[in-house]
DNA sequence: GGATAAGTGGGAAAAAGTGGTAAATTCTTC
DNA sequence: GAAGAATTTACCACTTTTTCCCACTTATCC
């Protein structure tokens, strides 16, 4: 499983170290993409393909699903990590995920964001702020 | 699978260098065809034959039926990629997709699609704009 | 505090993409 | 049917981008 959160930076030439924690799970290649939120997901190979099977249920006769589906998968790319766990992050999805130099990588259960650094915080606030609601979903969802 | 989005360009012989990630899926032949939405759709030979064998399934008794298949399979061509991955786009493909210098490249799952770049970046922002839209379309196909 | 691993950065080699020239083929016209 | 023109095809060359490898710095672990 995918967890905790981790500060990293993609250089000039757009390649990003995958966190060490990570890299047996992810293995060798991985699937990026766009995600919610502005935000770049990190699939593995055999989740994406799930992710691909679904998309791939929806009616073609439809222009709004043609559309969707030409933005998924166009969105997405499919990457070596190398001998030292890196990956390129093409310009495509560093411009969805309003990427710079500092990111944070975070895990979320199967799979893995990643955002802008400041966007990530500003976000993060946020959802702290709301600690008590959060508190509420916990019990509603039977957790706490 | 054909993912990703990429700018190339249609040169003044009508030359078009194909992504290199594409060549190895794609091989020495390929179909360009008409696509909906005035998109030129590439096809694997492999791919086109699934095609083509379920427009020869619908029925010629109706009339719309005859008219999609004289469409479809008078608009597609079989080409070579060359030696350097570069197939030639015939000028009624060009025509159809609204072609100029700039293209955009995009794949999208078992086959690509060539644009107008123009087109391509406008389409795109018109799915980018309905955010809900996304979020909505992922949550209903159970991928959050 | 030393050793190991993780993360970052840079340079050289290779590949991709684009543009152009020359040869070959086809088409026209006489 | 032949000569010339025009188009197409094959090949070559250049530029830019990408890839691969190595080195350095920072962080982590024992």
């Amino acid at each position: 499983m995918l967890i905790g959160e981790f500060a990293h930076s993609l250089d000039d030439k757009n390649r990003l170290s995958l966190p060490a924690k990570f890299r047996q799970e992810m293995g060798k290649k991985i699937v990026l993409a766009r995600g919610l939120d502005h935000s770049v997901t990190i699939f593995t190979v055999k989740e994406w393909g799930k992710i691909a099977d679904k998309l791939s249920e929806s009616s073609m006769l439809q222009a709004d699903n043609r559309n969707f589906n030409r933005f998924m998968f166009s969105g997405a790319v499919e990457v070596e990590v190398d001998s030292i766990g890196r990956v390129l992050v093409p310009d495509f999805l560093k411009k969805w995920g309003n990427l710079g130099t500092k990111v944070a990588i975070i895990g979320v259960q199967n799979r893995a964001e990643i955002w802008n650094e400041n966007d990530w915080r500003e976000r993060k606030a946020e959802v702290e702020k709301q600690a008590d609601t959060l508190a509420e979903k916990l019990g509603q969802m039977g957790i706490l």
